[in-house]
DNA sequence: AAAGATGCCTGGTAGC
DNA sequence: TGCTACCAGGCATCTT
């Protein structure tokens, strides 16, 4: 499923075929995603794309007069094919460039979203979302102020949006691991020395995914058709019943709000 | 009011 | 082979 990395990974696979380049047309070959796909789209005729960002786990495409804003779900892709490809099944969405290249969206469980919005930075699904994991403003202090009080189980704390975005099962997993921090451990009742080092596991499992292209465990395909490999050095997530890296002891997995979760229960207090 | 808990969307896959 | 149960992320909505 992709997660930051991966998303990250799809902006920089297909930047250099979107951004400074025209949408010559689009073609919706299925309007049933998370939210019906706008119809204003198949009216946009050699647009310009003057940017392509990615903000928590959305792609956001600029455009003269809105934007595009792309989100892969669970199982969504983006690739970047010729004219000449095969359409595949769950083959949602294209956008067709001016050279002749097409941005396909596929999507085989439709979780994800093809918005067009006026103005994304003001649209209700960006107004609440927290810092992102590797800016500057993401660090301990802000951390540990948003943390304190905080009952909600650290786990669930650090996957959710409004304090921070983009950090999904796996890295919450490996970075609560790496921390030694038990993933069920009230927010508000960890030290100031544990969230720094908390904060810093995050900054760094994240980046590390990113420079090796992303995660692949299911569904996911770069936007150059590469599957990035950083699942082979996870820790914890996906290994329940396994042994710890560290000591050996067996892995527990247990629910956290209807999530999976693995930690070590001798590394993580 | 804010925080926490729950439900739901879908299709691939494991297990039989 | 066909079937059922289960799982996944994140938003909407409910409850406390």
């Amino acid at each position: 499923m992709p997660e930051l990395p991966e998303v990250e990974t799809t902006r920089r696979g297909i930047q250099p075929y979107v951004e400074h380049k025209h949408i010559h047309s689009v073609t919706i070959r299925e309007r049933r995603l998370r939210w019906p796909v706008s119809d204003t789209l198949t009216s946009l005729s050699m647009a310009r794309v003057n940017k392509l960002e990615r903000r928590a786990k959305y792609l956001i495409l600029y455009l003269p007069d809105g934007f595009i804003i792309i989100h892969l779900g669970m199982s969504g892709s983006l690739r970047v094919v010729d004219s000449s490809a095969p359409i595949g099944k769950h083959d949602h969405i294209d956008l067709l460039m001016d050279d002749g290249k097409i941005v396909r969206y596929n999507d085989p469980r439709r979780f994800g979203s093809v918005l067009w919005v006026d103005d994304w930075e003001n649209h209700p699904l960006f107004t609440k979302l927290g810092p992102e994991p590797l800016d500057e403003a993401f660090d301990a202090d802000y951390l540990y102020q948003q943390a304190k009080e905080k009952k909600a189980p650290i786990k669930q704390f650090i996957m959710d949006n409004k304090n921070v975005v983009g950090v999904g099962n796996i890295y919450a997993s490996e970075a609560l691991f790496l921390s030694g921090i038990h993933p069920k451990r009230p927010a508000g009742s960890i030290s100031k020395k544990r969230i720094t080092q908390l904060v810093a596991h995050i900054k760094k499992t994240l980046t590390a995914a990113i420079t090796q292209g992303g995660t692949t465990l299911r569904d996911f395909v770069g936007g150059d058709g590469k599957p990035g490999y950083f699942q082979q050095q996870l820790n914890v997530y996906g290994r329940g019943g396994e042994p710890c890296t560290a000591c050996q002891t067996r892995l527990k997995e247990i629910k956290l709000g209807q999530r999976a979760s693995v930690y070590c229960p001798k590394c993580q207090h």
